[in-house]
DNA sequence: ACGGTGCGCAACCGGATAGTTGCACGTTTC
DNA sequence: GAAACGTGCAACTATCCGGTTGCGCACCGT
């Protein structure tokens, strides 16, 4: 495992693992992309498109907020969420490199047999 | 949540959950980046790198399987997995829709200001 | 000031999951 | 053929997670 794959630390690859687990939920999913739009959105709001609790909704909102993809910002008596980008493209990076890395490792095998 | 977010039907959905919680484990995410290689490895070595039993490393290693981010294929008396990028591949495809929603949704915020 | 709305907190439940241990079975190897 | 190696299967535990319900509180409009 410690064969440098193309993941950083094994600090950065724990970071990696809670955003892919706070996007690994169908819920929380279809409130990144009712939030991709780029409005911000209350609670109610998010919760009004679903079909589970205003509670549940929050807890998922919670999760998110605490893989950095979402942030809250309390306006009156409501709390308005909205998304950050920042996680999300970092993990396309990740995945990017991920594959990258495979491409390569397809190109050495393909010259190997070649040769 | 049917606000025609980036993604494509729920269905879809919840198939990309399924492969972003397979991701989501600090275990997993390692055996991704030691297969990442391209090499084919069996339980044992993949086992030998890790601090974890090797019945754990299984259990995640189907779960990858399960996801369709591995591949096992029996060679004697060992299982020899190896990486299927199609998953991952379409993972950084998504991740990039959502990111280019928040992007056109920031131009267009922009576009109404400066109006 | 009062009713409705939006939230947060806490308790609780059932099911999934990460991990272990123990054992049995096929496969090499000597 | 016997020892060693690589796996698979099963049982069991502890913990986490998604979801609900109930309650209390702050805030807004009229």
């Amino acid at each position: 495992m410690s064969r440098a794959g193309p993941d950083g630390s094994a600090a950065r690859r724990r970071q990696h693992a809670a955003v892919f687990a706070a996007l690994g939920d169908e819920t929380r999913l279809a409130l990144v992309a009712a939030l991709s739009g780029g409005a911000a959105r209350s609670i109610s709001q998010l919760t009004s498109t679903s079909r589970v609790t205003r509670q549940a909704i929050t807890k998922h909102l919670r999760v998110l907020e605490g893989a950095g993809i979402v942030r809250c910002a309390r306006s009156g008596r409501e709390s308005r969420f909205e998304l950050d980008p920042a996680p999300i493209a970092e993990l396309r990076a990740y995945l990017g490199r991920v594959s990258e890395q495979w491409d390569q490792a397809l190109a050495r095998l393909r010259a190997l047999v070649e040769s």
